[in-house]
DNA sequence: TCAATTTTTGAATTGGATTCATAATCACCC
DNA sequence: GGGTGATTATGAATCCAATTCAAAAATTGA
């Protein structure tokens, strides 16, 4: 059925088209100023039009978050392959994270709203799935780094299995985002400016999970060193995987 | 100005009145459902009335918020003039935040949700100033009972300051319950139901941080016992911070 | 008791998401 | 090439709930 074919990937290119404009709307504007039906005026496209592709504003969101963890895979699957330590590969992970947010600055604030339950009830069924679905190699990527951390003897399995590991860093990571992304909020208790914070409270707990080679948390000039060498290695292979 | 001074008591005791039956409301029916005017008539009051207390639905949602993090001052106060260890008292101000959740299911689904931009930003910039203001003790005791560690020798201070090591078990305790609130998240990537696991990876940071005494990841009869004992211990003490 | 002032009221307005009857396009066949 | 039924696109109309605001009610002070 080629014809039918084709039409399947017109429809694509389309969603992808709407799912474009949606995130430059939402990158000048921010997601509060983000409606329907300029949306698909920008696009040429009837209000109605939009609405064949997501049952609702909140699935086009939930959709828009999916989309970029179709990215962020690619760039984890390479971080994953460098020749770096385990251990490495894991801050790896959080830096890329991070470098995601700097070039999409609304994106971070955007993944936070998507999976509140407002927003995320509101999304179809499908849509939730497909996203839960898309993410799973991205968890089943970071947690084959902790087994690999285990099967080397480099980090202890604490009884328990690597996903299970692995949640500890990632709710770290969400959490550092949810706190820095209140605006004023850590302002208000105690003006914390050091973009390093983060990374040094991952070393606590990748320390804490007795993951070698363990790092002295007071050598500052060493973790800075750290991770300026880790952008330097993403930065170029990110921009690669967001050329095509 | 004893008239004013009524006046400003009767317009308090209205406000508490909105925010008691929001609540109820969200309780039974979920955020999703809350709709202004039957708020305000589930009360008594004209919709206009109600919108002399909050300036928008947000408004609302962060006040309910905020009068939520008075409640808890009460309640960690409490934990932390407990005859306890400085870092039992940590693990306690986590197991304080779930019993408050488990009393009040959609008391963490409204955090998650108001300190989204959308919401926040639709919030009046007072409320946001008062929600902080009334976090700040908040913040003050958490970073008093880390201090406390520090000046015991208990916990080296990293060359960090109290508060700044306080946001890492706090970003690990807000990430965590984001993974846990969002829906088939955790389910679709590797069935976590084991409550004990966000305590574990509070005590692998803990251990990470160097704060004393360390406790052995393996033994798991050990965590359950310590989390039942200060559930046991703490229960009371959320009920009678409630009954007025 | 009355007039000025403050507060409350809830129907009307508004903004924007969503729908759906109609029009246009398409795919297929003669 | 044109006719036909099926599919898709359109955007004006609908709907829903947040918000406003002119009028009514209550309060205050004289």
């Amino acid at each position: 059925m080629t014809v039918t074919e084709r039409k399947e990937r017109q429809r694509a290119e389309r969603e992808q088209l709407f799912l474009d404009k949606a995130a430059e709307l939402i990158a000048t504007d921010g997601i509060l100023q983000l409606q329907m039906a300029p949306l698909a005026k920008a696009c040429d496209y009837a209000t109605g039009t939009l609405y064949q592709h997501f049952s609702s504003k909140e699935d086009l969101l939930v959709a828009l978050v999916g989309r970029n963890s179709c990215h962020q895979l690619r760039f984890f699957q390479g971080i994953s392959a460098l020749p770096i330590s385990s251990r490495e590969k894991m801050l790896a992970i959080c830096v890329a994270e991070n470098i995601n947010q700097q070039h999409n600055p609304s994106h971070a604030g955007l993944e936070q709203y998507v999976f509140t339950e407002v927003v995320w009830q509101n999304a179809s069924a499908a849509r939730r799935q497909t996203i839960l679905a898309n993410s799973k190699p991205l968890a089943d990527l970071v947690s084959g780094i902790v087994q690999q951390a285990i099967d080397n003897k480099e980090l202890p399995a604490h009884n328990c299995d690597a996903f299970a590991l692995s949640v500890a860093p990632w709710a770290l990571c969400v959490g550092s985002n949810t706190l820095e992304q209140t605006e004023g909020l850590l302002e208000a208790f105690g003006g914390n400016k050091d973009p390093l914070q983060r990374y040094r409270h991952l070393h606590m707990l990748l320390n804490g999970m007795q993951w070698q080679p363990l790092i002295d948390l007071n050598d500052r000039a060493l973790l800075a060193e750290q991770i300026q060498r880790l952008e330097t290695l993403l930065k170029p292979w990110f921009s690669s995987c967001n050329a095509d």
